[in-house]
Formats: C-alpha cells, structure tokens, sequence
DNA sequence: ACAGAAAGCTAACATCCGTCAATAGACGCT
DNA sequence: AGCGTCTATTGACGGATGTTAGCTTTCTGT
C-alpha cells in the first residue's frame, strides 16, 4: 500500500469559492470558513484507485476533500472492504491527527483534489480557535453517526435496498453541501465498489441494480444513477436522513458559550 | 421509549477507585482522572433493559458507564438494531453534549451504574482543562474506529464468526480497562441480544452458538462465554486488536504540545 | 477501425440465513 | 411445589447470497 505520487496544483486553482460548504458550515461563520480556507498549504491531484494514506502509516498532515469521492478501505488477502465514503468539504483523515496512524486506507474513488493542512498548524487552531476546534470535533462525531447507520443498513437490508440506501445518502449529503441534484446522481463508482460498501459479492450487486432497474426504482448506469422520482427511491430504501443532523441538531453554535 | 426511573445512589458507593480506569486511561494524568472522577454529580442505578436516553430526546448531561454492559440501539416497528456496546469506563453519550440530540437509543444490558456529568461541566472543562477536552475528543474517535470495524465484520463474517468477534473484541477491551479475563467473559447477553447485534435472526445466532461449541471453540451459555483457548478463538474470528488502539498511537499526549 | 482491458451481465448450483412451528429448559413469582 | 414467562433449541422449507464459469458490452489507447 504505497502512496501514489501526486500532482501539486495549488497554482492552478483558485480556493476562495465556496468549495468548502460542506460539512463544517453549520458551525463556522463565514469568517471561520475563510480561515480554514488560509490554513491550506497545498492542493493535490490524485488519480482513480490511488491511495491517499495507507493503514498504519504516520502521518503530520490532514485532508480535506476539494472535489470527488473518497473511500476508506480495509483489505485483506483477497478481498476490500469499504467502511464509509467522504464528499467535498469533508476531512478525510482528521481523526489521523488526534490518532497518528490510521486503521484504515484513504483510497481516491475516480481523480479527486484534495486540500493540505499540517498538524502543527492544527495544533495552533486547537489552541486558538476553539470555535473551529469544536467544529471539528463535531464533523468527527458526524462521521460516526453515519458509520453508526452504515452498520444498522447492513443489519436490516438486503443488498438491493442498501444500494438504493447508498445513493439516498448520497442525494442527501450533496444536497447539505449545496450542490442540489436533480434526475441523477454521477458517480464513478463500478458494481465492485458498490459490493465492497455493501458487503456482498459483485455478482449479487449486478442482480441488485438490475432489480432496481426492473422495480422502475432508479437506472444505474457505470455509477450513475438515474430517477424521476427520488421519494419512491428513499421510501424503498427505508431511508431517513435524521443521523445526517442536516437542520437542527447540530446548529449548537450559539448555546455553546 | 421512556426514561425509566432511576436510583440515585451517589452515597452508598465509593467512586475514589478505578473505575474510570477506562477508555480515558491513556491521555490523562491521574490527576485528571481524578479531576473526571470530580466532576461526577451523581450515580445512578438502571435495571435491564432500561433506556437510560432516547433517540431525539434533549438532555443536559452525560452518562460515564460505571458497571455494567450499555448498548445503544435504533428500533423499527418490529426490530431491534444494536449498533455498539460500552464498557465501564467509557462515556456513553458524550456525543449528546455536542450533538444535543441522540439518533439512537442508550439501553441498560443487564443492570447498570452509571455516572452523571451536566453538559454546563462539561462546557467548563472544554474551557479550562484542554487535556481532558482532548481526551473526550481520542474517546469519541475511539468510538468511530469501533464502528468501522463492525461495519468490516458485517461485510465479512458468517453469523458463527461474528459471534465470536464479538467476544474477541470485548476480552480485549475488558483487558484494556485492566480486567483481564480468564477462562469466562460473563454478560448479561440474550441470544435476542447477539442476534441484534451480529444482524441475524435469533433462531441462527442459536445456530451459530451451537456452532462454537460443535467446533470445540467456545461454550456460551445465557450470554457467559467459556473457553481455554482464547487465541483460537480469536484467530476463527479474524480478529486483529489494532482498531481498539491499545499501545501506542493513542498515547500521544506527550507530543501534542 | 481495431485490439485489449475493464466493466457489466447471465446461468447453475451450493451455502447461508429467515421464517414458521413446535418443544424443552431455566428463571422468577406466589 | 407449581405456574407462567423468558430463553434456548430443533426441524423443515424457501429466499437471499456466494461461487464458478462464460459471455457481452463499454471504454481506452493507437
């Protein structure tokens, strides 16, 4: 598990937009937000399938996600498992620096930009900004009430609704991050990613979009996904967005202090 | 879901010993795991199956597992879903001091003791003591690289290896809060309970029960797990301790700051 | 346009697991 | 001791999923 080289592309892109609306907004003021913004020191480029940061590794830095999908990954012998998937605006591997190593791979899910931070300037944030300290904290503790559903999903559905559960998810998180969708959902995820999220075998996951398909539920074409009707898709998919605290819950900032 | 009442019992139990000897152990001095042991206002007993919060049900403290099994669960019209256990020493819904509201229930397995800190203390030692604060910070994250693992085990395992996960993992979390365990794990565990937990039905963890004991791997009886060869059963588990952060990345209070 | 590679698809069979039904054992209560 | 309830156990059947194998489609590079 070797980490791929990476092209360097601060330069290129401008940062000053809104690319970082996700996960942290609820918390931050918009002066915050800019302040994260300025603790970027480098943006890189990675390709599909390349490893971010592989288990085990030290590591004296975090990233943020810029734009793409990300897994995390556990591999053994002959077979990957996928624990959870990151958007754009999410820390990937923030937990790495409370924890140093990971327990897991950061693994690029099609070409993905990603957003630099050492841990020293963490450090000082820590130290200075609370208010981002605690948002933070709290984009950690999002990460395990999804890691929480994943586990509930895979408990109570067959792998035909955790597909559709999957992609529900999905709508939802890219809605919380501004970016709306409409008839579809782009994706570069093949059937084995979709088998490795929901622990069964490529082969099952074929029948299972196939099923979608003749259930008229959703289209799912090489990792994009296609409806006209995304209430049917989240209704058969038991889906209910209340772990992804999108309104109310985790809008604490002013009772805090 | 109701909160069941609860017997305060603060003055019949000592709390000056070990019993924070948990999940925090590694992060903090012993002065702050008495400066913890401070803040706690009052202990309380629950009996089994008690829901000591629920989903969605606003609260102003948090609860440290004194004694006993915690697990939290999400409920449907006619299951149960389990998502994790605690352990004495962790905090159960440390998360609710930030998130405010809960998205899934904290339920008694067996009977418990349990010890409360308001949320208004809590604000305090965020502000005043920042290593306690990152101490809570490592546990929550603790809590999520738990989840993940048991997200990988659903994906994974059959039924009979989940089960035994399950007890691998709690004979090294109970070592881990210094209560090493010999020939016998004893919990309070219906095999509704594993069932709920491992994402099967009652009637095949049965089945998977019988089949620890048919492979000479494991005797349970009414939740109490027997074995003389905890390295087999470890090894038919597939389980690797390094997710539970046992020696060294978690102890990383020396080179913070 | 073409070839190779990657991804998607289908069929057949075995295993894992859910459900239903029924019985046996363990525990608490009186 | 006797009763009721909760828990554990077993058998039979059907559905869900894994595995193997082979085939088709789509992408990609030239």
């Amino acid at each position: 598990m070797n980490v791929t080289p990476a092209k360097v592309v601060t330069e290129a892109y401008s940062l000053t937009g809104d690319f970082l609306a996700g996960r942290l907004r609820h918390n931050l003021s918009t002066d915050d937000l800019n302040y994260i913004e300025g603790l970027i020191e480098s943006v890189e480029e990675h390709d599909d399938g390349s490893c971010l940061l592989g288990r085990g590794v030290k590591t004296d830095r975090s990233m943020i996600l810029v734009e793409g999908y990300i897994f995390r990954t556990v591999k053994t012998a002959n077979k990957r498992f996928i624990t959870g998937i990151n958007l754009p605006g999410d820390f990937v591997d923030l937990h790495g620096f409370a924890l140093k190593r990971l327990d897991h791979n950061i693994e690029a899910a099609g070409r993905v930009r990603v957003g630099c931070v050492s841990h020293e300037t963490l450090r000082d944030v820590m130290r200075e900004r609370p208010g981002v300290a605690r948002a933070m904290w709290f984009a950690t503790l999002l990460d395990a009430a999804i890691h929480r559903k994943w586990i509930q999903t895979l408990e109570q559905l067959d792998a035909t609704r955790r597909i559709a559960h999957l992609y529900a998810e999905l709508h939802t998180r890219l809605e919380l991050i501004g970016r709306n969708v409409t008839r579809a959902i782009r994706t570069p995820f093949t059937q084995f990613d979709m088998a490795d999220m929901c622990g069964v075998s490529a082969i099952h996951a074929n029948r299972a979009v196939g099923k979608l398909r003749d259930l008229g539920i959703a289209e799912i074409r090489r990792g994009d996904l296609y409806t006209n009707d995304w209430e049917a898709l989240k209704k058969f998919a038991q889906f209910d967005p209340d772990y992804l605290y999108g309104d109310g819950p985790l809008k604490v900032k002013e009772d805090w202090d």
